[in-house]
DNA sequence: GTGATGATTGTTATT
DNA sequence: AATAACAATCATCAC
């Protein structure tokens, strides 16, 4: 069928029109988020003996992907936002939990994710890239007001951060 | 107790 | 065109 259609590109490339792909005139704002708040609280744990590799922290010299913020970036930089499959991970999680109590961590969890997501066709799929696309959206929105902002006085430091001392 | 790592794919930015 | 890096999450390791 179809699916190959459009699978092209979801990207939205570019401006503004673009998205009329999938984006109607009327909806300008369409946040279907499935938020959830749950917190998981596990059980202690403490065993372990997998030979992971030693992981030395001392980042001497970064492979491939140094975790922390290196980049002195500020902080009103918008951040990149989830992937498409990051939020498919994300409903994956819940239900792989569920069916795999077992399972500790998003690495296995990633594993199967990863599998999974390339057997899924374009239209389960394009639900996600739905999302994403409009958060990149939001996040182009955002990234120019931080260079506006940024140009505008990058010195200009949020004084009203909330540190207060409690 | 804190910081860092690993794993997954997708998107962006840079060259 | 292709590569690099980063995005979230959480159990686990190292010190």
């Amino acid at each position: 069928m179809a699916k190959k259609a459009l699978k092209s590109k979801i990207s939205r490339s570019s401006s503004t029109s673009a998205a009329s792909a999938k984006n109607s005139p009327s909806n300008q704002k369409m946040v279907l988020r499935a938020k959830s708040s749950e917190k998981m609280k596990s059980s202690g744990q403490q065993s372990v003996f997998r030979d992971r590799e030693m992981r030395p922290k001392s980042k001497s010299k970064p492979k491939s992907k140094p975790k922390k913020k290196n980049t002195k970036i500020d902080a009103r930089m918008p951040k990149k936002p989830p992937t498409a499959f990051f939020y498919f991970l994300e409903d994956f999680r819940k239900e792989f939990q569920e069916q795999n109590p077992g399972i500790k961590s998003m690495r296995d969890i990633g594993k199967a994710c990863g599998e999974k997501w390339k057997t899924m066709t374009y239209e389960e799929k394009v639900k996600y890239y739905d999302i994403a696309t409009e958060k990149r959206a939001e996040f182009d929105r955002a990234m120019v007001e931080y260079i506006k902002r940024k140009e505008s006085g990058e010195d200009q430091e949020s004084e009203d951060d909330s540190e207060f001392d409690e």
